[in-house]
RNA sequence: GUCCCGUUCGUCUAGAGGCCUAGGACAUCGCCCUUUCACGGCGACGACAGGGGUUCGACUCCCCUACGGGACGCCA
């Protein structure tokens, strides 16, 4: 059997994390198989559905690499297909017109709460031959008796009584189908072997096999993975995670990391946590996929996205990082080498974003002193330290880490004090306070003019304030 | 309310009846490294929801309760 896979948003609103990890489950599943994965947009919903919301889904998707081989397909191009299908059902007197009205139908559902009941349609139109009417809902003819079996990939078996279920409206008064049919019918005409999906849906599959027996169609093999929940243990919500992917573009997240947190989100493979996705890949299995929904930890998608910041290729990071300096109206062709400044800062920060912030002092001087670092160094004496670092440093002939560390290394031995005393201030002075690595390289990638004039700077800075 | 599903450290998880004195990761705290900040290393804290069974033996199997989630639309 061929394995295809899809993932099927509905375009109402922005990717999020939710619907990113199914469509990745869904994703690495084909790829790990060798199948095919469809991306299938289920706009059926007139009202809801914009085309804002497809771009959104194709850009994300597009950002985090997760490729389909097929579509995107729009269920509004397929109303014809839906139609044909509806009316074979009609035909086979497996579906019903209804012309129940919103009064009948809110009174029954109150007095089925009433008497602690679940609230379902009690198939009143089904003998009544409705004639052929467009303006009529068309229904379902679920099976009154037995019961569906499920047998999920993740869950094991799952058993619901038909007594359950209703008659599904399958077409509404406007003509238009609904999701519980189209999915039965897209599903199938695109020969998808494998349904992943939100647990969301375990309610609905009991009636979409239902409909695949009555339009005697195979049922594909279905996987109900665990939703996401907010870091409260509440539904996601904008306040944590639940906006839409491209706000961790924004935010200076990596494609790769958000794909790694994610994969650990509900599956795992002993105790490994980084994955490649060629890993992933290799790895990824249904069978280990847990069944309990998973809290939303921004701060483990912190870790790993530092994880990946630290190891990956510089030249990479540099052509991601060039962007957000840019929203810092840095231009980094304007200073140090942008792939020296990574390496050398990179493992201070956990997004590109404050890479790009920790990075700023390289290519332009700073606002202000960082009050805590500036209070410890710019004590009284500092002023005196600095202006005999600057000194030698302005004798310098080569403006390389090593002459660099040996000029302050002779001004140490000169004012017979401490290291510190001498490369305290003189890091603030030239860094602001920013997280920086070794003092030498600093300066070096700083460069000559940059560190006299912030030296300078500083100095005036002390005796103004001491 | 009814039905479906779930429940291991604060969080993500390992765990397929003895390998469990319950392991790893994030977070937190401490120590080491150190020229700041980090990285890294070492360590600490910290969980099988509760109760009944089954079994020589239960985190693992069964039942009940509690709690949580989902569904119950002419939404998907």
């Amino acid at each position: 059997m061929t394995i295809k896979t899809r993932f099927a948003p509905s375009p109402t609103g922005y990717l999020h994390v939710g619907g990113v990890r199914t469509a990745l489950f869904s994703w690495l599943f084909a790829r790990r198989h060798g199948g095919k994965f469809v991306l299938r947009i289920e706009d059926t919903d007139l009202e809801r559905s914009t085309q804002e919301s497809v771009n959104a889904i194709l850009e994300g998707m597009t950002w985090l690499g997760l490729e389909y081989d097929e579509g995107p397909f729009y269920q509004t191009h397929r109303f014809e297909r839906y139609n044909e299908v509806i009316g074979r059902l009609l035909d086979k007197g497996l579906a019903y017109r209804c012309d129940c009205s919103k009064e009948r139908l809110d009174s029954l559902r109150e007095k089925q709460m009433a008497a602690k009941q679940k609230p379902r349609y009690d198939g009143h139109c089904r003998e009544r031959h409705i004639a052929h009417d467009q303006t009529h809902v068309v229904r379902f003819l679920n099976p009154l008796d037995g019961e569906v079996v499920i047998d999920d990939l993740v869950r094991g078996q799952v058993v619901v009584a038909n007594a359950e279920l209703d008659d599904l409206v399958i077409r509404r008064s406007n003509g238009s189908p609904t999701y519980n049919l189209t999915v039965v019918v897209d599903d199938h005409d695109m020969a998808i072997s494998h349904v992943i999906r939100g647990d969301d849906h375990v309610n609905n599959t009991p009636r979409q096999i239902n409909m695949l027996h009555a339009l005697d169609w195979d049922v594909p093999q279905y996987a109900h993975v665990p939703m996401i929940l907010g870091d409260d243990g509440a539904r996601l919500s904008k306040r944590h995670g639940g906006v839409s992917v491209m706000q961790y573009l924004r935010d200076g997240y990596l494609p790769e990391a958000l794909l790694n947190y994610l994969v650990r989100l509900g599956w795992s493979h002993g105790d490994q946590e980084l994955f490649t996705v060629d890993e992933m890949i290799h790895l990824f299995d249904l069978k280990h996929v847990h069944h309990a929904p998973a809290a939303f930890s921004p701060d483990k998608l912190r870790w790993f996205n530092q994880q990946y910041l630290k190891k990956d290729d510089p030249a990479r990071i540099a052509h991601l990082l060039a962007s957000h300096l840019g929203d810092l109206e840095i231009d980094p062709s304007e200073g140090p080498d942008l792939i020296e400044v990574i390496e050398a800062q990179r493992e201070r920060a956990s997004t590109l974003v404050e890479l790009a912030e920790i990075s700023a002092f390289y290519y332009r001087d700073f606002e202000a002193y960082e009050k805590k670092a500036a209070g410890k160094a710019f004590k009284n004496g500092a002023d005196a330290a600095l202006e005999a670092v600057q000194t030698r440093l302005a004798d310098l002939v080569d403006w390389e880490r090593l002459a660099i560390q040996t000029a302050i290394a002779a001004t140490v031995e000169q004012l017979g004090v401490g290291f510190g005393k001498v490369a305290m201030p003189l890091r603030v002075a030239v860094t602001g306070g920013a997280p920086s690595p070794d003092l030498d390289l600093t300066l070096q990638l700083v460069g000559r003019n940059a560190t006299l004039r912030r030296i300078v700077r500083a100095i005036e800075h002390v005796r103004a304030s001491n």
